[in-house]
DNA sequence: TCATTATAGTTTCATATGAAACTAAATGCG
DNA sequence: CGCATTTAGTTTCATATGAAACTATAATGA
């Protein structure tokens, strides 16, 4: 009889980063958010943050800052301070909310709005001529694969445990 | 007779963060590279910077500084300073190319191969985590559409114009 | 061959980032 | 109520980042 265990060659693991999923979508999105930001960065000095602020105090106002972090999935830190700079420029207003003194009350000035209305159309466009790479068939299996991904990472990153010594 | 054309409403382009592709990779993105760092970076003290360098050179040995920018789509300023580092730890080697003193010869050291061989399979079961989440045909389009997508980009980073004022 | 230009890689410098500590307000609980 | 805990937001501080300047070598071309 044979050995009952074929021999089990180590498989050698390279890990060919070209096909390796989380380094295509890093090199993708890097790509893309350098070029979108093209549009705005040294038109209207604004940074990644601030844009990614306005953007959502623009599509939800009275938003607090707390808000805003969650709907971005970003730091609060920078969204401390992309928010005091933007009010230093007079892009938005920043109150007290009257129910609960620890947050802010966030709004796009008219000057923040106009802003907003100039760069909205130019962000989507840009999405378009990407998306004009993919047919509709395409576009929803990626929208599915995306959404599918994202709740899996959400899952993956709960699961992991706080410190791995 | 009516008006010839329609009256258009300007649209009102507001922009779906929540639906907007780039932020959607962007935030995938960064949640995916969060967990995955997270197998390394306390474990061995790595920047995700150097891990890319460690997994290109691993892969590709031998070469230059530049060849691991190209590859890994990395600034030329942090692939260099994370060569020092790895040089610095005898996680790699560094020596001039006789053929163009200009360029250097990267390799691991076996420190750093076995680094490599411990953390690879770390990321690429990750990375399995994440597309057990996908059926085979749906893996197959996302594989497709972001490819299709990584190449249009590109055309668009071509196409933009070197500054606009 | 010498002079110009291009390329590989490093250093400098000014700015961006985010963890941790902090302040202030709210909430929970004895 | 009164003390502990939680939460919103800011500040501090140490580190990361990348554009621009720089060094060294190679390529180009008069």
């Amino acid at each position: 009889m044979e050995s009952a265990v074929p021999p089990r060659t180590p498989k050698p693991t390279i890990l060919r980063l070209e096909e390796f999923l989380p380094f295509r979508l890093s090199r993708l999105s890097n790509t893309i958010s350098a070029g979108i930001s093209a549009t705005y960065t040294h038109r209207h000095h604004l940074s990644v943050t601030e844009w990614r602020v306005i953007a959502i105090a623009g599509r939800f106002p009275g938003l607090s800052a707390r808000g805003i972090t969650v709907k971005g999935a970003l730091d609060k830190v920078s969204v401390s301070r992309a928010v005091s700079r933007l009010v230093g420029h007079d892009l938005m207003t920043r109150s007290v909310d009257p129910e609960d003194r620890r947050r802010s009350v966030l709004k796009l000035s008219a000057a923040g709005r106009a802003i907003y209305r100039r760069i909205a159309p130019a962000a989507i466009a840009y999405e378009q001529r990407l998306l004009a790479a993919l047919d509709p068939v395409e576009r929803e299996a990626l929208d599915r694969a995306l959404d599918k991904l994202w709740q899996r990472a959400q899952e993956l990153e709960q699961a992991r445990p706080v410190a791995e010594s």
